[in-house]
DNA sequence: CGCAGACTTGACCGCGCTCAATGCGAGTGG
DNA sequence: CCACTCGCATTGAGCGCGGTCAAGTCTGCG
């Protein structure tokens, strides 16, 4: 159901809810067995609440804990040393924020709110003592790194060879899919993102995107008022995307 | 030492080579006990031969294991639908091949050698198992797999931000500060990839790659005569990729 | 030697960036 | 209630980087 999750049980227990969580199925639970879901729980500090922009952790601050996004989304970006930004992700519910950063002492990236987020907590040092004990979620932990680095691929890809039009489609679609998987609709929804994050992720201009999103409104492909995005024409729109191959 | 690697020991073990790897301190030894190489050591099939242009494995086959680079090089590539290639990283020796397949049955691209290349072979289904039981080696997986999204977004930044110039010399830095890992030469070596490999990489015309190459010349930085490649001035390059790859 | 593939160089042009102005909704204070 | 501001979004005009197309040159290999 797309109701949004409970955050403040009346129940006495602060953090017996993987059980409950809709989002069991996307998040690290989904390889658990339900005897040994318990033992993650005990990990978890779960639900807390950011508002928007509030930061979830900071690029080279010590690397502690990665992250599911249980309700609201949340933005990754790299500031370089000049100053600019540079957006690595947008993460939805279910997603897990932080897998960049294994590799170091300390944060490889910044995560914000880009609204009223509810985020669970993993501690990085227990995580990795009971991934060792639970080879099903070890091995999903290495599903879900293995899949972040091939989305950096796809998303290279996309930058690499594709148009502006192509790249914005794509974007679409992909939220639409992900607010899909989290049985809302996907044809109707809010961005959580200003038009100058997706110019920014993209690699364009916000007045490129800005434009892209008249001419597809004109073509009518989709209807966009502000952040408020209907997709009319999920079709069209996977073909524009698909079409950065149409030489033969 | 810039010797290479000998591939074919006299002795009777055709395995018992981790212990005296030169690259044991870049692959996946480097987090192990001394008396704990030995299990690594038993799961590895070592020093197998690939010639220019073999496939080490194909996109859509069965994934079964990752591979080390001992020597040589190998580039990895996605086939899209209309039959595009995308070149998704090259691999230089002590450099881990096939994690981004870990979320997968399948291969999720194509390893092919870019010259004479000598491939370590760890199955998969070994290597979860061994990662389970040694903390340190399961550590330095999540290291290397974080390591690679960390990649990934640095490349989407170079693709989404930064000019031709920039790329091409972002790439040759990482190329330089690879070989050096190595201990060879950081300012002169022999480019393993073509001129069109280079700028499917990096998301560029052929034409474009040789203008760039030209212009550096022209501007004393570099000095190249086919794959054969100088770096005259490596702070004026890293001059010009001025925000792009840092790795620190 | 000759051929094929790799690389270089030149001419042209279009996508998307830059600069600049305007529109628009929300929050604030008089 | 309007006037003002501030951030975000849209729209227009101009141009430069890099793609495309087309020759021409170099290189390795049988």
């Amino acid at each position: 159901m797309a109701q949004p999750i409970r955050l403040h049980r009346t129940s006495s227990s602060l953090k017996a809810s993987c059980h409950q969580c809709s989002l069991s199925n996307l998040c690290l639970p989904l390889a658990v067995e339900e005897n040994e879901l318990d033992r993650l729980e005990d990990i978890v500090q779960q639900g807390r609440i950011f508002n928007r922009g509030e930061h979830i952790f900071d690029q080279s601050t010590p690397f502690r804990a990665c992250f599911a996004v249980r309700s609201g989304s949340v933005k990754t970006s790299i500031i370089t040393e000049s100053g600019e930004e540079q957006i690595t992700g947008f993460f939805m519910p279910g997603e897990l924020v932080g897998l960049d950063s294994m590799s170091h002492e300390t944060y490889a990236c910044t995560a914000r709110a880009l609204e009223r987020t509810s985020i669970c907590e993993f501690p990085v040092d227990k995580l990795e003592e009971l991934t060792g004990k639970m080879p099903e979620l070890q091995h999903h932990m290495y599903h879900l790194m293995s899949q972040e680095i091939q989305n950096g691929h796809q998303l290279a890809m996309l930058l690499s060879k594709n148009t502006a039009e192509e790249r914005i489609a794509a974007l679409l679609l992909s939220l639409s899919s992900r607010f899909e998987r989290r049985r809302m609709s996907g044809t109707h929804f809010s961005l959580p993102m200003a038009r100058s994050d997706i110019a920014n992720f993209l690699g364009l201009a916000v007045e490129t995107v800005s434009r892209v999103f008249t001419r597809f409104q004109n073509q009518g492909l989709i209807k966009a008022r502000g952040r408020d995005l209907e997709l009319l024409d999920v079709d069209a729109l996977q073909l524009v995307a698909r079409d950065s191959t149409r030489q033969d």
